[in-house]
DNA sequence: ATGTAAATGTTAAAGAATGTTTGTTTCATA
DNA sequence: TATGAAACAAACATTCTTTAACATTTACAT
C-alpha cells in the first residue's frame, strides 16, 4: 500500500477521535503502516493544531471543553427529605411559567426534576441550576449576573440584585438556612439573604423549601417571614406545633415524607 | 481489546461516576484487564486532581461538586496563532484594570494568562472564561446575566446588554467571526455582535483579536468597524495589503509569530 | 538527472507505566 | 475483640514509550 501524504494521515487520526476518545501510538503505526515515530510526530503536530493531547502512549482529545465550577457542599445531608420535598415543589410548577429559582441544595434537586418541563423559563443566581439544565429542550435559562462567591457557584450582588429588577416571575421558589419558630427566614450570607428577598418582590406567588432540621435553626442573616410567602413546603419530622404557628401567619404548610 | 493510553483510561474511570456513584477496583481491573495495582495507581492520580475519593475497595466521587457545562468546540484551527495573539494581548493588560472579556477561543487563551493577574476585575459574558479564573487569587470575577446560548457557554440578550450598561471598564477584548478587508467586523450570531458593540461603549479603549484565517471572511452579523477599535491584533499570516488599510482606518495594528 | 528540503526510519539510552511479590493494614463478622 | 479474608502499599522486575541524534528515503524544482 501506498503511503498517504502525511496531511492526509494526520487528518484520518484526526478523524478517529470522533469514534473513539483516544488512540494508540502503536495501533495507528501499524494502521497506517509507518513507524511510530512518524505517528508521534504527526501527533505533536496535531496538538499544536487542534484539541488533542499528547499521552503516554497515545493521545486524548480534549475538544470536549468542561468547565468546572467546584465547591464543597453537602448535598448528600438528608437528601432523601430533599428529594421528597423538591418532588412536591415541582407540583407547583405548570407549562408556560417564569420561576425564579433560588440557590442551594433542595432547589437544586428541584432543578433536576424541571429537566422534562415544558416551555418554562427558569430565572437563577444559581450556576449548579443553570448546568444542571442547560441541555433541557423545553426550558430556557436566564442566569443573573453578578460576582462569583468564592468557592461557591452561584452569584449575589449589587450586579445579581439590579438584575432582578429587570424580571416579573410567576413563581420564586427559594430554600433556607434556617426557619425561626417565629417564621424568620435566616440565611447563612447576606448578600443571598438581600438577592432571595429580592426574588419574592419579583414574582407573584412565592414558595420556601426547607427541612425540618433547618426549623428551629438560625443563621446569620434574616431575609423576611414566612408571612409573605404563599408556601412552606417541609417534611414530617417537622415539629407540629412549629408548623401551627406558621399557618397563623398566613403561609400554605405542606408536609411530605420522605 | 487494545489499552488505551493511560491517561484515556482514567478519563473512562471518571467517566463512570456519572452512571454509578461508586466503583470498585476489582471490577475496573477487569474490565480494562489490568492489574488491580494499576488501578490503584489511577485512582491515586484521580483523587489527587480532586474528582474522587479513595474507599477501601474502591472510590467515591468526592463531595466537591463539578458542575460541568460542555459543549463540543468546533474543530479548532491554529492553537498555536491564538495563542500567541493572547500573549500579546496580555501585554495591554495593567494590574487594577477592569476589563470586559468576551466569549471565544482566543479570549479564552487570554483568560488563562490572567490567572496571575494583580487586582484585576474581569467582567464576562463567558461561563468559560469565569470557570477558568474562578480560582484566581488577584482576579474578582463578575459575570453578566443573560440567557444562556444552547450548546454555548456564554450569555447573551437584552438582560445581558442591560447588564453592561451598569459598567465602565479600562478595555475591552474582544474576539471575531471575521473580519472584512474594510475592517468590518463579522460575528456568526446576531447576539453576540449586539453584546460585543455594546462592550466596546462600555470601555475606554477596546482591542480586537484575531487569526489571519478571519481575515476577508464575513459572517452572519457585522457589529461595527476596526475604525472603532484601538488595537487590532493577529499573527503574521496576514496578507500585508489588508494590514495596511486597516491601519489606515486609524486602528493600531499589531502582528504576532506563532 | 541532480541537489535540496522535507518526511520518514533507525537506534540506543532514558524514562514511564505496569506487573509481581511480599508484608502490612483494614474490614466484616463470628 | 479476635480472626480470616480481602485490600493495600512498597519495592523491585519487566515491558513498553519517549526522546534525540543521525541515517535514509522521498518529493520536487531546477
Amino acid at each position: 500500500m501506498q503511503h498517504l501524504p502525511s496531511t492526509a494521515r494526520q487528518n484520518q487520526i484526526r478523524e478517529r477521535f470522533s469514534a473513539q476518545p483516544g488512540v494508540s501510538i502503536a495501533e495507528l503505526a501499524r494502521e497506517f503502516d509507518v513507524s511510530e515515530m512518524t505517528i508521534r510526530r504527526d501527533l505533536a503536530a496535531l496538538e499544536a493544531k487542534t484539541h488533542i493531547q499528547r499521552t503516554h502512549g497515545g493521545a486524548v482529545l480534549t475538544e470536549r471543553m468542561i468547565l468546572e465550577f467546584d465547591y464543597r457542599e453537602r448535598r448528600e445531608q438528608n437528601r432523601a427529605a430533599k428529594r421528597a420535598i423538591a418532588a412536591e415543589a415541582r407540583q407547583l410548577v405548570q407549562p408556560g411559567q417564569r420561576l425564579l429559582l433560588d440557590t442551594g441544595t433542595t432547589t437544586l434537586e428541584l432543578a433536576a426534576l424541571l429537566v422534562d418541563g415544558e416551555d418554562l423559563t427558569v430565572i437563577t443566581p444559581s450556576l449548579a441550576v443553570a448546568s444542571e439544565l442547560q441541555h433541557a429542550a423545553g426550558v430556557e435559562v436566564i442566569l443573573l449576573g453578578g460576582v462569583i462567591r468564592r468557592g461557591s457557584p452561584d452569584l449575589t450582588g449589587p450586579v445579581t440584585e439590579h438584575c432582578l429588577e429587570m424580571f416579573a416571575a410567576d413563581l420564586a421558589i427559594q430554600g433556607a438556612d434556617g426557619i425561626g419558630l417565629d417564621g424568620t427566614i435566616y440565611n447563612s450570607d447576606l448578600r443571598l439573604a438581600r438577592v432571595d428577598k429580592l426574588m419574592r418582590h419579583a414574582a407573584k406567588r412565592s414558595c420556601v423549601l426547607a427541612d425540618h432540621t433547618k426549623i428551629g435553626t438560625t443563621a446569620l442573616a434574616r431575609n423576611g417571614s414566612l408571612a409573605d410567602v404563599d408556601t412552606f413546603i417541609t417534611d414530617c419530622g417537622a415539629p407540629a406545633e412549629a408548623l401551627r404557628r406558621f399557618t397563623k401567619l398566613g403561609v400554605k404548610v405542606v408536609t411530605v415524607s420522605p
